[in-house]
DNA sequence: CCAAGAACTAGAACCAGTTACAGTTCTGCG
DNA sequence: CGCAGAACTGTAACTGGTTCTAGTTCTTGG
């Protein structure tokens, strides 16, 4: 257990003991509060290890780098949202407006935070294999977020095909709102006609 | 001018002398060059401007940073790929076919190049205004490349719903695989599964 | 032609992510 | 208990993006 991110690798699977989940809690904790005020590069690491009270090398033990513990607060943060997500039954007539009251419920927390969520969605991209693994971790979430929102009898392959390129959607949106090449209200609205376009031929 | 970009931002109204263009599509080219091979990581700004003949300070007279360089790269290659996809008219027998078509032509030279590709992309995916224009300047292109696969009488408030929505899947489509999210293959599918998923309702 | 000022150059300096290392503490097992 | 090995700590070094500076060269209005 030499490699970087070893450590991170083995929390999927529980095998941390307490101390070891705690630090990693800590780690998280800490990047997400000096995300909160000033966005990505206002995690660093030197500081995120002093505010979590673990040695700077150690950090480096959990997570891969400065990407992987972001995705990982993200990734942590979705399937957060799912919980709460679940609890309550879409608002809408038709599943397009089912679909969209979803995505727009799971995308209000992150509105709220717009250096928060830049600064995860900004280490989403990157090609690191770790980051890869969260990334699939958030990608799963959001598929099993929508499913919600289909009715039991629908077509699963066409579902399948409509979930995926919603979620592209979604992601882009989100990379555009972050990035500032869109205001958050667009984003919300392109990915409402984007949802009716795909799905009120089936009304 | 004395802001960083400041000299890139004239190119856009063509402000510069000769010599001045010349120092620009060097610096652009050098940085093809590198990425062509290493990718993102293995372009750095003083081998980039040694490469160049420029020295590094007018590196970043040019180009607000690494990211910028990088976008506007993607932007000269976009507008070159528009200019070659524009001379032949899409096949297809629909026009979704048709315009999965042109997206797969536009992509294809990114498929050659899979370093490039991922080094250009990853420079997009931020929020540095200069990179923002870049940005633009792609997003327009492929607005204009997508309209050729349209037939004249298609409504032009859907069509722009559809072309729209069509970007986000192509960004995220592409970011997911440049990052190895997903194969090209699969990128591509999920590309034209989206664009039948909204217009085989209108054949 | 001749300043004055903008642009360019070479090189050092600065900063934050990342890595390396020597010493200390924890953990599990015989 | 006692020890071997893994994990953790603190700190220094390394790297590459970015900035700064002092000196030089181009450009241009008078």
């Amino acid at each position: 257990m030499a490699d970087p991110g070893a450590v991170e690798a083995a929390a999927r699977s529980d095998q941390l003991t307490k101390s070891q989940a705690a630090r990693r809690e800590r780690a998280i904790a800490a990047a997400m509060e000096l995300a909160l005020e000033g966005g990505y590069d206002a995690v660093q690491m030197r500081d995120v290890a002093q505010r979590a009270d673990i040695a700077l090398g150690t950090l480096y033990r959990y997570f891969s780098g400065k990407d992987h513990l972001l995705a990982a607060a993200l990734a942590d943060w979705v399937e957060e949202l799912e919980r709460r997500v679940a609890v309550r039954p879409p608002r809408g007539d038709t599943t397009a407006e089912q679909l969209v009251d979803i995505l727009r419920r799971a995308t209000r927390a992150m509105e709220k935070e717009p250096e928060l969520s830049g600064a995860v969605i900004r280490a989403l991209s990157c090609d690191d294999p770790q980051v890869i693994a969260c990334q699939q971790d958030v990608s799963n979430a959001m598929f099993r977020i929508q499913g919600q929102a289909f009715p039991e009898d629908f077509d699963s392959a066409t579902r399948e095909r409509i979930v995926r390129a919603l979620g592209h959607v979604w992601f882009s949106a989100l990379v555009g709102w972050v990035n500032g090449w869109v205001g958050i209200t667009e984003a919300g609205d392109e990915l409402a006609s984007a949802a009716h376009l795909m799905l009120d031929q089936y009304n």
